[in-house]
DNA sequence: CGTGGCCCCTGTGGGC
DNA sequence: TGCCCACAGGGGCCAC
């Protein structure tokens, strides 16, 4: 990263260790940029001198890599640009976040990132039906409660929750603690399998999410549930239920997701 | 431990 | 046409 631009500060955090007036070089200003990382819904952007950044991009956020000589980026609510120059190529790396629930973090050394991802859960695309059940034990929480916090399993939102609950035929609603092995082991599929296929169609484009070369995705064309309570099922044919877990908008198939309730 | 409520913020779409 | 309200890919905090 040769230089930085940071349009409002109120996006950039620091973290322990951290002090005093964030610099350039706090952004890596200056750095080598040596490898990218992502755990769950964090991003990492690690340079060579130990110095690195976190990302989240919240519910509006993109992060938008656009090569010298294409036109620049406009528009509103861009809060930080990175102007990159090194071997593989120059141009603008650059944060937008109208709604700003998304932001920078900056550490002074990785190991802190390190820390600071080992207490979240396992990473969805690639959770495991053991990790699974080890994250459940002892909850009695709403299955679709769990998979959206963070510190149980990272990178599993909304959307590919009720996706995930479908494709495994489970009931948002029902108990972390009723479901048995051959039912977490299909979950810990499903989730993986959800967020594989929305990744290959380059995520869900509800409104204006675009990945790091401004394309929209298309998975919302694959939606089973979401975003579709009171419209029929696709499997069966029953009206799609519409309910609130944990504050979010649920939908599930009162036929299709019986499991892991009492009847 | 778990939940619900409220908050952060901007943009948009529907109902009147 | 315009105004107001509800709601949206996330998550932190607090009271209970």
């Amino acid at each position: 990263m040769s230089r930085t631009r940071v349009s409002r500060r109120d996006v950039i955090h620091t973290v322990e260790g951290e002090s005093g007036r964030i610099q350039g070089k706090d952004l890596l200003a200056g750095s080598r940029i040596e490898r990218l990382a992502r755990h769950g819904k964090q991003l990492a952007i690690l340079a060579d001198n130990g110095r690195g950044v976190c990302v989240h991009l919240g519910m509006s956020g993109q992060l938008r890599y656009v090569p010298a000589g294409k036109s620049a980026e406009r528009g509103d609510h861009i809060h930080c640009r990175w102007y990159v120059d090194g071997p593989l190529g120059r141009g603008q790396l650059i944060f937008r976040d109208p709604r700003r629930f998304g932001g920078i973090w900056v550490f002074p050394d990785a190991g802190l990132i390190e820390r600071r991802w080992g207490k979240l859960g396992p990473d969805a695309l690639r959770i495991t039906a053991a990790q699974l059940r080890r994250a459940f034990a002892g909850r009695k929480r709403a299955l679709k409660a769990a998979l959206l916090d963070q510190q149980l399993i990272a990178g599993v939102g909304n959307i590919y929750a009720d996706e995930s609950l479908f494709l495994a035929g489970l009931h948002p609603e029902a108990s972390c603690s009723a479901l048995n092995k051959e039912e977490i082991a299909k979950l810990a599929r499903a989730i993986r399998a959800t967020l594989r296929s929305a990744v290959a169609a380059g995520g869900s484009t509800l409104r204006d999410y675009a990945d790091g070369s401004g394309q929209a995705g298309w998975f919302t064309v694959q939606h089973r549930v979401y975003g579709r309570a009171g419209q029929g099922c696709v499997r069966c044919g029953k009206r799609l239920v519409g309910v609130r877990v944990a504050q979010r908008a649920t939908a599930f198939c009162p036929g299709c997701q019986g499991g892991g309730v009492m009847e």
